[in-house]
DNA sequence: CAGGTATCCTGTCCGC
DNA sequence: TGCGGACAGGATACCT
């Protein structure tokens, strides 16, 4: 199964979910596993129960507010609750008609809207983090997540792309950079034309801001189309996304390169599917 | 410090 | 047709 809610897929759900929630009073009408990971990711750290409680979950709260950074939605209330959620890789948090029936973990009754909020998960990579009060929650955010990908002046985000390593790996970094995930990795460095595996010292000035350009470039296009649908996403409203249109290199390893008609490259990097263009994207950076 | 690998998890796809 | 195993990867712990 292949889907990956990066930055512009949780963006998407969050303009989505905007006029659904905000305003509305909900409440929590069913939870379907108290097993659910505090935080995404990770082995070992613990099943959080506890806390999986109806008021951790804003039970009876007045959303106020949507705030997205990276990859984490926040769900800000009234009275200060908040609620993170992290989609993981089959994570999905839907208002509207035809959403699964299966894996629904959390649902809350939404005051004057048709239909319930679900969050559901197949694969339980994400996860449900409550805060107390906004504060703790930017304090985290700024603790764990470096500047989000697509507000972020280009300028601030290529001073974040240093080090030895790679610069693919330096991408996926979310303390790094917040909200690029694997796919958008590899198309922000197509469209940079930047090789993946150079380490991030071998980049001069002018390829690093050239990247992070790119990065912010191809975030924002694919927030433009709904983000990519490779298979289970959907929007806040249940729809798919366009995006996947957009794609050049990810999943594309042996084709034609679209640009110069090469066989793109394919190997993995840090453990995942890298693919790239070894024509167009040359070590150090293309020559601007 | 950087990279590699295991872990978590389930659905999908491949070969036999 | 069916079944086992590889594969997908976001985040993190641990080892080299």
């Amino acid at each position: 199964m292949r889907t990956l809610p990066e930055l512009p897929e949780i963006e998407s759900v969050r303009r989505a979910l905007a006029p659904v929630l905000l305003g509305r009073a909900v409440r929590v009408v069913r939870v379907g596993r108290h097993d659910m990971r505090a935080r995404g990711g990770g082995r070992g750290d613990g099943r959080a129960r506890a806390w999986m409680k109806r008021d951790a979950l804003l039970h009876g709260a007045t959303i106020t507010s949507l705030e997205r950074r990276g990859k984490r939605l926040a769900i800000i209330a009234a009275d200060g609750r908040v609620l993170v959620v992290q989609l993981g890789m089959s994570g999905q948090l839907v208002c509207g008609p035809g959403i699964d029936p299966t894996h629904r973990h959390v649902e809350w009754a939404v005051r004057h809207a048709g239909h319930p909020l679900v969050f559901r998960d197949p694969r339980r990579f994400g996860g449900l983090t409550p805060y107390p009060d906004a504060r703790s929650l930017y304090a985290a955010w700024d603790r764990e997540l470096g500047p989000d990908a697509l507000e972020a002046e280009a300028t601030a985000l290529a001073a974040r792309l240093r080090g030895l390593r790679s610069v693919k790996s330096a991408l996926l970094d979310q303390a790094a950079i917040a909200g690029v995930g694997n796919i958008y990795a590899d198309e922000a460095l197509f469209r940079a034309g930047i090789d993946p595996r150079t380490r991030c010292r071998r980049l001069d000035a002018a390829a690093v801001l050239r990247l992070a350009e790119s990065v912010r470039s191809t975030l924002r296009d694919a927030v433009a189309h709904g983000g990519s649908t490779i298979r289970d996403y959907r929007t806040g409203r249940n729809d798919r996304g366009r995006a996947q249109l957009l794609h050049a290199v990810y999943g594309r390893a042996g084709e034609p390169c679209l640009a110069c008609g090469s066989k793109l490259r394919g190997t993995r990097l840090g453990g995942r599917a890298t693919v790239w263009c070894g024509c167009c994207q040359p070590a150090g950076g293309r020559r601007a």
